[in-house]
DNA sequence: TTAAGGTAGATGCAAACGCATTAATCTCAC
DNA sequence: GTGAGATTAATGCGTTTGCATCTACCTTAA
C-alpha cells in the first residue's frame, strides 16, 4: 500500500464522512444535495453555463445531467437559452427564483462547512486547497 | 468566501474528477466502482463486518447498501452470517471468489492511484492524509 | 458542395437509489 | 420479569441513475 493509495482513501473517507454529516443538516429544503450542487455551479458564473461545461463541474452522467436539469427547469429555478452560436447547444443560467433558492441554501450550508473545517488549523487548510488544486489537475478554461 | 469553503469546494472538485477519471478506466470489470468500494471494505477486514458497520464507510443510504449486498451475494462474492451475539445483525465476509475478483481489480487501480498523485511531492502526499484524516473526525471505534 | 466524422444534448429502458416504514431483536429502568 | 424505547436490517414504492442509442448540428477536406 503506497502513500499516495492510503491518502487517497483518507480522502474518500473524508468526503464520505462530511457529505453525510451535510446531507444529515436540515438546509436544503425540497432540494437533493446534488440538485443544489447544480444550483451552485450556476451561481458561481455569471454567464450562462454550457451544458456540457456544467457537466464537467457535476458528478452526474450526462443524461442524468439533462434530465435534472429539465426538473429544475419544471421548478423554475433554472432556465435553458439556445445558444446562438452553436444550434445543438443550449445555454443554462438561474432564474431569480434559482439564485435565491441558491443563496438561501449556501448561506447555512457554508456555515456547516466552516465548522466541519473548524478543527484544522488556518494552515492546514490552505494547505488543502493547494494541495487539491493540484490534484484536479488545475483543468482551467 | 472563507478559506475553509474554498478548500471544501476544492477537494469536492478533486474528488469529481479523479472519480471520473478512475470510472473511466477499463479496469472493473462487470462491477460498479460503489460494488467495488464495499468489496474492498471488506477485504480490509478479516473479521466479518457488520452492515452497520460498512455502512459508515460506504456513501450509500442504508437500504441501498442492504440491496447491493443482497446482489453481491446473489453473485457469490460476498457471504451473510448471522451474528451469533446479536439475532438482528448480520456479518459480512468476502467469498474466495470476492477476494479474488477484489484483489483482481484493486491492483491495477491501485496503479492507477499511484500515477494520479504522481503530480503531488511526497510531503504534499503525506500532507494531504494527515489533514483529511483529521477532517474525517478520526471516528475509530 | 457535400460527404465523413465528430460533438451536444435528449430519450428509451432496465437497474439502482432514497425515503418511509416494518419486523425482529436488544436494552434498561422500573 | 416486563413494557417502552432504541437499534438492526429488510421491504414497498416512486424517483433518479447509467448505458446505449438517437437526432441534430458543426467541422473539415476533397
Amino acid at each position: 500500500m503506497t502513500r499516495a493509495n492510503e491518502a487517497w482513501e483518507s480522502l474518500m473517507r473524508a468526503y464520505a464522512v462530511l457529505m453525510k454529516r451535510f446531507n444529515a443538516e436540515d438546509v436544503w429544503g425540497d432540494l437533493t444535495m446534488r440538485e443544489y450542487d447544480v444550483l451552485y455551479q450556476l451561481s458561481k458564473c455569471d454567464s450562462p453555463l454550457r451544458m456540457s461545461e456544467l457537466h464537467r463541474h457535476v458528478l452526474l452522467s450526462q443524461p442524468a445531467l439533462s434530465r435534472m436539469v429539465d426538473r429544475l427547469t419544471e421548478r423554475n429555478l433554472v432556465e435553458r437559452h439556445p445558444d446562438p452560436g452553436d444550434r445543438r447547444g443550449v445555454r443554462l443560467s438561474l432564474t431569480p427564483a434559482g439564485r435565491e433558492t441558491q443563496r438561501a441554501i449556501g448561506r447555512p450550508h457554508a456555515r456547516s462547512v466552516t465548522r466541519a473545517f473548524s478543527t484544522l488549523t488556518a494552515e492546514e487548510i490552505d494547505q488543502l486547497a493547494v494541495i487539491t488544486r493540484k490534484l484536479a489537475g488545475n483543468e482551467e478554461k
